[in-house]
RNA sequence: GGGGGUGUAGCUCAAUUGGUUAGAGCGCUGCCCUGUCACGGCAGAGGUUACGGGUUCGAGCCCCGCCACUCCCGCCA
């Protein structure tokens, strides 16, 4: 009854050898005195034939029962298939197994929906695929993205221990750190009150390590945030999570880079050119109004700002004289955009706080706009020549403060990209992916509603070193030295050098962030103490594991590389969990539910 | 928290302006079929149109509410 062999595995030299194949009834063709089954496993599949001449009718009458998805064992003998009956589609599709004993190893009920054609299967209604998960799982194409994500985890590990790293693991049952994303709280039996909280990441932990002499630590380590989901967001994922001592920047482009290209090569045998392209923060806005840019195609931002500071058009001319810019695009053969297009553009302007979409259709060697008209000569000059203006051309402005108005248009961009690419229109570059270090973000932001400064990435980024005497007088020139890795428009990560001089993280807390004295020792007390102790120059990075493989494998959800992953809000449909628990152990936890219940 | 989309047979989808008994393909059940692989043929079963109200002579379709899934904004140091 064992399997002797996989269903991927037998070919034609395999011919005359009795076999035992294990698996589930892909389909199964009753021809009424002949019956096919396809046995299919996770390698692959194989036709297996039942003829009455050649076995008991007890065992014929039993196939005949079966139906799709049935666990069966079945023993016969590997035959080549009569000619003009083979199967160019599969692998084994030469051979049939001649089946001579078959065991029901279990029947399956009418499943809720077909595994067997890829064709209807994946356009089932999610929420049936995920309460079916393990029935969704079976389907060849989900199994392959299991397969790859381990194929890829393994790949990481061998690199990353080739390079000398360590993998350590860290605590999920953490300390509640308020910064940053809400965080999932759990609740302490042995004192009252007192909560764990699940990382966001291992952040914390893996800077300890360094003061704890690691020199290079690694994980895939799983991280949990509160926050509402996407396609590319579930509240538990992944991170490829690194740190490393006595580095500078270039170390983790060129550990990243390494890493990458490994992977691409293992996931899908290609070579991905390295190094990356840098560009900072600033020239990602300016030319992409965005800092995550998709370089796969142009449709760059230019800037009108000098063309259009004395222009008697005033909205121009008037968000200039604010301290202002005004920027277009030019989406190429975009002119004959419809109305409902417009419409969605001028929202996603308005979304950022603009009072419309400037914009000019040219039609029929005509600029059809109703601000044309304000236009001088030497302004309708300058829009012709820098935005190589022609015949089908749709131009469009953002007149705003500068991070605004590229952000404006950095959207816009992306909207242009996806209609003029589902008409075909769109110019892409051959190379797929387009992988980029985005670097020199500004170290900190600033809340006008809060009327304070926040850390754009976190609070333990270093400053570039040249700019730390502008921390106390003008911290918004500051850079940080953080990075992200981007690839196609999507982050795929992104890491910093930390400071690991406590007076400098003492500056940043305190006079920058704003954060008492006291509260910071109680929140990250036990961190500076540590870097009292000798703290080594160290920094890191992560990279977001669902993310990658989700890229590797072509889906644009990473719900469709993640096991058993949650819907858009947090429950599980097979376990339906989140669920409610008993009133003994809220008790055990000193726990009292106040919210009204639901039903 | 806000905005958009979807919800009709087990699955994928139709159903004219609001008008007869809500249809099709696949699947399922039964019968027939010895070279199929999307097997084929014949017959059949299968519906609280997510749910709750309302308007109407009449609602799958219009209105209000609600639930689920999904995409986006906010949020995600």
């Amino acid at each position: 009854m064992k399997r002797t062999h996989h269903c991927n595995e037998l070919r034609l030299s395999h011919s005359g050898q009795t076999v035992t194949l294990a698996g589930w009834v892909h389909s199964r063709r009753d021809l009424g005195g002949l019956i096919f089954l396809d046995i299919r496993d996770r390698e692959g599949r194989t036709q297996t034939v039942l003829d009455p001449s050649r076995l008991t009718r007890e065992i014929f009458d039993r196939a005949s029962a079966l139906r799709s998805e049935c666990v069966v064992s079945v023993t016969g003998t590997v035959q080549q298939r009569p000619a003009g009956t083979g199967n160019a589609k599969i692998a084994t599709g030469e051979v049939e197994v001649a089946v001579t004993q078959l065991i029901v190893l279990n029947m399956a009920e009418v499943l809720p929906f077909p595994v067997d054609d890829p064709e209807v299967a994946s356009k089932v209604n999610e929420e049936l695929r995920l309460q079916y998960r393990y029935l969704d799982l079976r389907r060849p194409e989900m199994a392959r993205h299991l397969r790859l994500r381990s194929k890829v985890a393994i790949a990481t590990r061998q690199f990353m221990d080739e390079q000398g790293f360590l993998e350590v693991e860290t605590p999920t049952l953490f300390k509640s750190t308020p910064e940053g994303a809400r965080e999932f709280l759990v609740p302490n039996r042995r004192e009252p009150g007192t909560f764990y909280a699940l990382p966001q990441s291992p952040q914390q932990f893996k800077q300890i390590l360094m003061v704890a002499g690691v020199e290079k630590y690694f994980q895939l380590a799983r991280c949990y945030r509160d926050e509402d989901l996407r396609a590319d967001r579930q509240p538990e994922f992944t991170q490829v999570d690194i740190e490393m001592s006595f580095i500078e920047r270039e170390d983790i482009y060129q550990l990243i880079e390494g890493l990458l290209k490994r992977l691409w090569k293992t996931a899908l045998g290609m070579d991905i050119p390295t190094p990356f392209k840098r560009i900072s923060f600033e020239e990602a806005l300016n030319r992409y109004g965005i800092d995550k840019p998709d370089t796969r195609f142009g449709m760059e931002l230019v800037d009108f700002s000098d063309d259009f500071k004395g222009s008697s058009f005033k909205v121009f001319s008037g968000a200039i004289a604010a301290g202002g810019v005004v920027k277009a695009i030019n989406a190429k053969g975009m002119a004959g955009a419809t109305q409902g297009q417009i419409e969605t553009m001028t929202d996603y302007a308005k979304s950022f706080g603009a009072k419309g979409l400037a914009y000019i259709k040219v039609e029929n060697g005509e600029w059809k706009s109703p601000i044309v008209k304000f236009f001088s000569e030497a302004e309708k000059q300058a829009l012709t020549s820098k935005l190589k203006i022609s015949e089908g051309d749709l131009i469009l402005f953002a007149a705003d403060q500068w991070l605004n108005a590229c952000e404006i248009l950095g959207k816009i961009r992306l909207y242009c990209a996806e209609v003029l690419k589902a008409q075909g229109k769109l110019e892409v570059d051959g190379c797929p992916y387009h992988f980029l270090w985005v670097v020199e973000f500004p170290l900190l932001g600033f809340d006008r509603e809060q009327n304070r400064w926040y850390s754009s990435h976190h609070p333990f980024t270093a400053p570039v070193a040249d700019d730390i005497p502008m921390l106390k007088s003008d911290p918004r020139k500051v850079r940080g030295q953080h990075y992200d890795v981007v690839v196609n428009g999507v982050e795929l990560g992104g890491g910093s050098i930390r400071i690991h001089q406590p007076d400098v993280q003492k500056t940043i807390f305190e006079d920058l962030l704003g954060i008492p004295a006291e509260e910071t020792r109680l929140r990250f007390g036990y961190m500076l103490d540590a870097f009292k102790y000798g703290a080594p120059p160290h920094g890191g990075i992560a990279l977001g594991f669902d993310r990658l493989i989700a890229i590797l494998c072509g889906t644009p959800s990473i719900r469709d590389v993640i096991a058993f992953p949650k819907t858009a809000k947090g429950t599980d449909l097979m376990t339906d969990s989140p669920s409610t628990v008993s009133p003994r152990q809220l008790r055990d936890l000193y726990l009292e539910v106040k919210a009204a219940k639901k039903e």
